[in-house]
DNA sequence: TTGTATCCCATAAAAACCCATGCTATCCCC
DNA sequence: GGGGATAGCATGGGTTTTTATGGGATACAA
């Protein structure tokens, strides 16, 4: 699960470290050694957001997700083709370096005005990357709208475990 | 899976670069070393679109699962017989040579009204080779339309998991 | 011959790889 | 609990490898 945020720099060489906690949630492996991944990638998956000035992100495993999500629409709906045009196509895939970097190809990097420094955003499944200076703007409303909204943060689902700590 | 866009030369011979993503995609090998495609075949298949003057390719995989589809289907179903004339009698199998080429036919090359320069266009299990003129134009299109029906993209969330890593 | 298809080689640019260095957090031992 | 050893992380920079592309040589067929 992707967490935190957290501010890393773009190097002259396009290379920019992935925070240690997004890796190890891309690179897990499984018990037998292999990587988790069918295909044996191990790096992120980027492309830019049909939505604003951001990337969006996540292991082959979200993309995998969202392969099925489109596979069960009609094959020549206009929303699925155009998802598989703003996502599949105008993806990248980034495989780590040994120190755990990767190198962000300059359009992805022109498209989310990034110059040396670039936020990386947890958000669950996924993640975001931005320019610090754009992403400060979003922060501030993000938890006054939180806060608008707090009633409609209900947890469904697990029957009460057995003791311990409920709460967020 | 085929991602990205990525757009090479095809020379006075014919000839085009497969992005070295895909080609890793179609051969992919086994652990035993051998290809994972039991005919040994290294190359893509690509045949006509029959929604518009584009070509659509893939691994031979990509033609297994499309065969498997079509059998599923009534012998005499007359869609069945027209996918079976249109895309297995209009493909063609394009092996690389040893820099990771192929050499597109010339009638496909003109079905694409391909001169000069080819885009390639990874959508997950197939891809797609277009004109870079007339692939433009849709792109703008498909970011817009998959904003307006972003709606649509919610990836349903995973049921608890014993403990490890769930959805958000 | 004249194309056509295959194979081989050369090359410039880009990407991947390797090594080194501060810095920080953690561990461990006394 | 102090303090040094250790390991992991983010970063810089050089070097090697891959990729995309052009072109020559060879074999075969129309």
């Amino acid at each position: 699960m992707f967490l935190s945020r957290s501010t890393n720099t773009l190097d002259a060489k396009g290379r920019i470290s992935v925070p240690a906690d997004f890796r190890s949630v891309v690179s897990a492996k499984s018990q037998s050694g292999v990587p988790a991944d069918a295909d044996g990638f191990d790096g992120i998956i980027v492309w830019p957001s049909f939505d604003g000035p951001y990337l969006e992100g996540g292991g082959i495993a979200l993309l995998r997700d969202y392969q099925a999500l489109l596979e069960n629409m009609d094959p020549y709906d206009d929303a699925r083709i155009a998802f598989e045009r703003a996502i599949f196509a105008e993806s990248r895939r980034l495989s780590f370096d040994a120190n755990g970097r990767v190198s962000l190809p300059k359009e992805l990097a022109e498209y989310a005005q990034l110059n040396g420094q670039v936020t990386f955003i947890g958000l669950g499944r996924r993640f975001e990357i931005w320019s610090p200076k754009n992403y400060e703007a979003l922060a501030v409303n993000a938890r006054e709208m939180a806060r608008e909204n707090r009633h409609r943060l209900r947890l469904v689902g697990r029957p009460n475990p057995p003791s311990q700590g409920g709460g967020l």
